[in-house]
DNA sequence: CCCCTGATTGTTATA
DNA sequence: TATAACAATCAGGGG
């Protein structure tokens, strides 16, 4: 039923009933009970290490950032693809086929970002103080 | 209506 | 040091 956010943000007349994915997609994601991913392969159940609760995102890798870019391209190809696994294939294909002065850019804007990341644990490590 | 899952790799953090 | 979890995306299915 694609609920109205389907593309992102079908802003709602009163407020955004559906937040940007990004408050919902991305913060509730780690907020959310990791618990249920512990089902899967992935993520054990750990009990310990509880979660910050003003924890910073952490910047995306430099494969993060190639698919940014990647994705667009991709969906002009294939916008028929509605499937988030057929780009992050892709995706990961491609990324090894860069070379390393191809994924240099990324890198460096991937550390870039972490500057900007470090700079917001400053901020949230004084307030965890 | 809201949340989770899938798939990729990288980076960060915690134990 | 090693393991674990999460970062974005999009659509669909479950509650």
């Amino acid at each position: 039923m694609k609920v109205t956010r389907g593309k992102g943000a079908v802003k709602k007349d009163k407020n955004e009933v559906v937040k940007p994915v990004e408050d919902r997609a991305a913060g509730k994601r780690k907020a959310v009970l990791k618990a249920s991913r512990s089902s899967n392969k992935r993520t054990k159940n750990v009990k310990s290490a509880k979660k910050d609760p003003n924890k910073p995102k952490r910047p995306p890798s430099a494969f993060f950032v190639f698919l940014e870019e990647f994705r667009k391209v991709y969906k002009q190809e294939h916008p028929n693809v509605k499937a988030v696994s057929a780009v992050g294939k892709a995706g990961g294909e491609k990324w090894k086929s860069l070379t390393d002065a191809e994924k240099a850019p990324f890198e460096a804007k991937a550390a870039k970002r972490k500057l900007d990341y470090e700079k917001l644990m400053t901020a949230y490590n004084k307030k965890q103080y």
